[in-house]
DNA sequence: CGGCATCCTCTTTGATACTG
DNA sequence: CAGTATCAAAGAGGATGCCG
């Protein structure tokens, strides 16, 4: 392991997820919960397999990952975060926070998958009706599905599909981030094909958390 | 510049900040504000200077970094942060905050400057006493200083020596840190040989912002 | 001196093929 | 499924030279 050297807190933090690739598994397994290395492989396109094995291990030496063979039926290794590992959910969140405005438009070569929404929808996402009763949605991107349940004040956002959506947003990536997140309102959206299924009044329930302002989907 | 290729906004932002060194330099110009080619090069003992020179116009180049040539009698090229490239220090607190445990010990052969000690102490201690008139604390470790002011409720750390103490704390890395930001008690720092010049009731103006708590610093 | 550029070596990363 | 093995390419580290 190559190292800084410096008696600094960033840079031994550097030290351990420094490296290239190691962050973006670390977003992996705290997007995905436990997992196994093929599906670590599929979210992170552009990995080469022997590295992605090497980084594993060394997170597992630093203590951020833990290993466990599954017991039957699924009979498989799973990886997951300890809880130190867990606890650079800050640092991510505020390198995403940091890197939104580099997603506003989406280069020809990027690679997509639904789940990479899933951390900053969370953040970024409130339930404007505490009271009501919980309300889903589901998105669509190409075959890629990702569920938003509001309830009790908060969003949670999970990859996979939604047993009973109120409301399903079909569309690119750009289209489906660029209205939850607030870069386009509801009619551009809609003129640039994102399609809508259901009771899109649950779109006003969502608020999206903006620094120092809140506001529903619908509004600006 | 080589690229995750992912439409992810912790990916884009690794892609512009993650390469190595990239952000210490980012850690330097925050700390030390508009300074020098060679400024930058003493903050990062280890960094091979052309890799430097890299860096810094690829910084430039994502508008992080503005390279001023600085009017005579400086007459030198001065590197400082442009408004996007401030608004990383969110990132450096958080990886800081996370890698605080890994400085619990110093390792022989770890470099050290005492103006990396800068932010993180900026960051988490108070002023207890806010009506109180400024108070000033000068750490030296080896030939190096730090001046801590406490105003208003806060505090501000930079770099260099005070012009007039109230306070001066002398000694190693560990030791100095670790009573500020409360890892030993003012005893223990001084049974090993924490040196105390001046009016030590200051220390008790100062409190540390713990996650959920605050203490003065004698305290515990 | 300050601010690099060059040259060289070594390490890390990437691509692909293969295996228990 | 969960990797290892191999090889080529890119990047980092270190020494030194150059130029205003």
């Amino acid at each position: 392991m190559r190292t800084y050297g410096q008696y600094c807190a960033v840079a031994k933090a550097l030290d351990v997820v420094g490296d290239r690739w190691t962050l973006l598994i670390v977003r992996e397994l705290l997007t995905l919960g436990p997992c196994r290395y093929t599906d670590l492989r599929e979210g992170l396109p552009g990995i080469a397999t022997n590295l992605l094995a090497i980084r594993l291990r060394e997170l597992e030496d630093s203590g951020l990952v833990r290993r466990e063979d599954a017991p039957p039926p699924v009979a498989t290794t799973l990886f997951s975060l300890t809880e130190r590992g867990q606890r650079l959910l800050p640092v991510l969140q505020e390198l995403g926070r940091w890197g939104a405005p580099l997603v506003a438009k989406r280069a020809r070569s990027d690679q997509f998958r639904a789940h990479w929404m899933s951390l900053p929808l969370g953040w970024h996402l409130i339930d404007l009706t505490p009271e009501a009763a919980p309300a889903t949605i589901e998105l669509r991107v190409g075959e890629q599905r990702l569920t938003i349940t509001a309830s009790g004040g908060a969003t949670r956002t999970r990859p996979g599909r939604a047993a009973n959506p109120d409301l399903v947003l079909s569309g690119g990536p750009d289209l489906v981030a660029g209205l939850l997140l607030g870069w386009f309102d509801l009619e551009t959206v809609r003129a640039r094909g994102l399609r809508i299924h259901g009771d899109s009044s649950v779109l006003n329930r969502l608020g999206r958390r903006t620094p120092g302002s809140i506001g529903a989907i619908t509004q600006e």
